[in-house]
DNA sequence: ACTACTGTATTAGATTAATAATACAATATC
DNA sequence: GATATTGTATTATTAATCTAATACAGTAGT
């Protein structure tokens, strides 16, 4: 796990992105058990208050859920998992063409961007 | 002027973003004389505390400069915010791929949805 | 010359985030 | 049953950000 922090924007909060990633993208795989608090604060090199807090806001948002003593687990609902991945990419998407857009470059022209860089990529 | 300004993260930050895309955008005019730190503190509905750090943070990175008692102006440098422009463009879209590998989405399904969404606007 | 406006500086207070150092209750694990 | 580990709670301290209320020096416009 490559814990890429920055100071710019609140630790917890990246922290929750991360985990959120990790669980989408399958490299926690559902039901699985997660580090203890104080083994991710360490991973992280975060306050282990921190990374609590992290991870009962996550827990809010169904992703993962606590055993009192046993542990933390990430949430065996495939279905909400899947959702929420093309809910973001679709959310990712949108935020990228209006940042685009905002520095005036139109969709048309960002797309033909896109295309460019991965043709280039081929050809390497 | 639309500043749309969030709390989780810097406001000066925020808002440097903000008048940078507008100065790339052109929506700024190289030259142009910029409202008073007071005035655009009012637009933005912050202090004018703020709004000075995030202009004189502007000023460092060269887009815009002040006249002591006469008001603060855009760069004329056009190359200066040409390159700044492409600099940033592929910035973003850089960051926008990693963030979609992230999520477990391939460069390929990346750009498919990509004009996926294009067409579907096309037909609309 | 005078007035209003410019960027800038200063001091103080409130809030949020992060760290640090403990502590506790419940339960795996041995 | 004893021990270690779990999530959780508490209190205090530090740093960063934002707001607030002024103040000052220089100059553009009258």
């Amino acid at each position: 796990m490559s814990w890429n922090l920055t100071t710019d924007r609140p630790i917890f909060s990246q922290i929750m992105e991360i985990i959120s990633q990790n669980i989408i993208s399958g490299k926690y795989a559902p039901g699985e058990k997660l580090p203890s608090v104080r083994d991710l604060a360490a991973q992280a090199a975060v306050n282990p208050n921190t990374m609590q807090k992290a991870l009962s806001e996550l827990e809010k948002t169904g992703l993962v859920f606590a055993k009192r003593t046993s542990g933390r687990y990430i949430t065996e609902d495939i279905a909400m998992i899947q959702e929420l991945k093309s809910h973001m990419a679709q959310e990712k998407i949108q935020e990228f063409l209006k940042s685009m857009e905002s520095l005036g470059i139109s969709r048309e022209e960002t797309a033909a961007l896109l295309t460019e860089i991965l043709k280039g990529e081929k050809e390497a």
